[in-house]
DNA sequence: TGGTAAATGATAATCATTATCAAGAAAACT
DNA sequence: AGTTTTCTTGATAATGATTATCATTTACCA
């Protein structure tokens, strides 16, 4: 019996990209990070795996920021800040002390909606912004 | 002393639009719906008000769904529901009940990153997708 | 009445994402 | 090893939502 793999070489790397950071980046920053390293990957690879990667739930979306969709490979829920002026996006460990889990329930019963999954995203000014705006 | 308008009565239409109904509407959703009513009314116009509102703080975004920015005239804090199958975009009253406040000072002293504010979404099936399914 | 600034319609441009399609690599099966 | 089938990819074109442009109109106020 031959072994399966299951990702390609460059579909490994595409995932790799993502998972070593914490910046929850785009596409686009996904690609121009591996194109040294792969001359010919295609842009259109890096979405096509994107979205391979999404259906099969190893990855998901930080939603469209700035017009661009931000992606992360931490599949554990957590909150999410996003600064407003600089369009970072940081993660916030711990958000279960914000987060009622009894949510899901209570829509449930109320609504007959089968929650699958949330997201819990903050909006403001980052510590770096700030600091900028006092100068 | 002239009473200064605020509002052209093109932009009073859309903000009206917005406000009457809890569907958290596409862009050309406003369109469609008023240009009936309004046939020299431009799409440009409702994007251009739309920007406007939501620079003015009278509006707020709930988010790229499906490629489509969807937005909302209620501006009290509330968690959505958003259905994975048919995109409906549903209001979850009451959302106190799933959220601590204390998240924003938390974030603050944390992280020193200032939270303006907050949204919290669920993804799921909603009932009548659900029940279609069952057929 | 005239002047300035805001708002708009029509249209073109932008730009992230998706579709297409032919070619290449891997797997499965003989 | 050869053959067939399926998966993956690069290059490129197409899509589609949103934004910019610009000339024109409208509101406002002296």
């Amino acid at each position: 019996m031959n072994v399966k793999r299951n990702f390609s070489a460059k579909r490994e790397a595409i995932y790799e990209a993502l998972a070593s950071t914490k910046s929850h980046p785009t596409a686009e920053w996904v690609y121009n990070k591996l194109k040294p390293d792969i001359p010919d990957l295609s842009l259109g690879t890096v979405y096509r795996n994107l979205t391979v990667f999404k259906e099969g739930g190893l990855v998901k979306s930080v939603g469209v920021v700035n017009g661009q969709e931000r992606f992360d490979a931490d599949m554990s829920p957590h909150p999410h800040f996003i600064c407003t002026s600089c369009c970072k996006v940081m993660d916030i460990p711990g958000g279960k002390l914000f987060f009622d889990m009894n949510a899901y329930d209570h829509i449930l019963k109320e609504y007959g909606a089968r929650v699958k999954s949330h997201s819990l995203t903050f909006y403001g000014i980052c510590h770096e912004c700030a600091e900028k705006k006092d100068e």
